[in-house]
DNA sequence: TTTTGTGCAAAACCTTTGCAAGCTA
DNA sequence: TAGCTTGCAAAGGTTTTGCACAAAA
């Protein structure tokens, strides 16, 4: 765990990490501090707090604002990948699209940015909330 | 203005839905709470929130996670437009681009969901603050 | 031993809600 | 007039902060 650059490597920023990198993604500040709890309980809510705002400025995990709620936090893996929302039933999907990168370029030269991340955010209804519509 | 489908048209609602057209996009409801104060000045920012939610329900305007913050707020316009983000000074630009349709049809035949938006943010650095940092 | 991180409690925010009074249709 | 909408104040939820103690380097 060289990963913390620099900053003290803490049991409770090790356990936080390991959740993180081992959960299915999207976890939100609550959820992680249950998950926490229940291996070290004397943990605090500010700690997951400041750990994941010292994670987010390593460039360890993302954080991500889907449709209604709070914020969810997810560690960066090697590909890039982009979020589908059920507006029915919450579900959400990972996808990667070719087409990023060349959108990525297009939008890069034409305004003249270095750009270092994008995030593209679909809804919908998937199909068995839309046979429930119907 | 038959907008607001149903809904009474009242002096707050009508001012607010101004505002938000008129206005550059991206207000967040305390940006508009102010400027709605300084022509209603007894207008409350609970109008405001409760407002925000019915123009979204009515699909007048869209809700935006930027970057870090807080909620903003824009009038929907006739084209779908995205937003790319200076991490250096908050600025945000918008743009369009061709290829979101066929990432919209390629998502919506893999994932078997009826797609109803997609919106994509970029992030990065603008020109003046690359300069700066260099 | 020095410096950084933690837990706790309190504060700061943003957003929603209950209720009586005001306004729209 | 009937019912929806407002303003106010209070509550709710999430996130941040101050401070004394604990842990890491």
């Amino acid at each position: 765990m060289q990963e913390l650059k620099g900053q003290r490597i803490t049991t409770q920023r090790r356990l936080l990490l390991d959740l993180l990198l081992h959960s299915e993604g999207h976890l939100d500040a609550d959820e992680l501090y249950r998950l926490a709890k229940e291996r070290e309980p004397r943990i605090s809510l500010s700690t997951v707090y400041r750990s994941l705002r010292l994670f987010k400025e390593l460039g360890l995990v993302e954080k991500r604002h889907f449709a209604e709620e709070h914020h969810h936090y997810e560690a960066k893996g090697d590909v890039e990948h982009h979020h589908l929302i059920c507006l029915g039933c919450g579900k959400v999907i990972e996808f990667e699209h070719p087409l990023t990168a060349t959108m990525k370029e297009d939008v890069s030269r034409q305004s003249g940015f270095d750009i270092v991340g994008a995030a593209v955010y679909m809804e919908g209804y998937c199909e068995s909330c839309r046979r429930g519509r119907a």
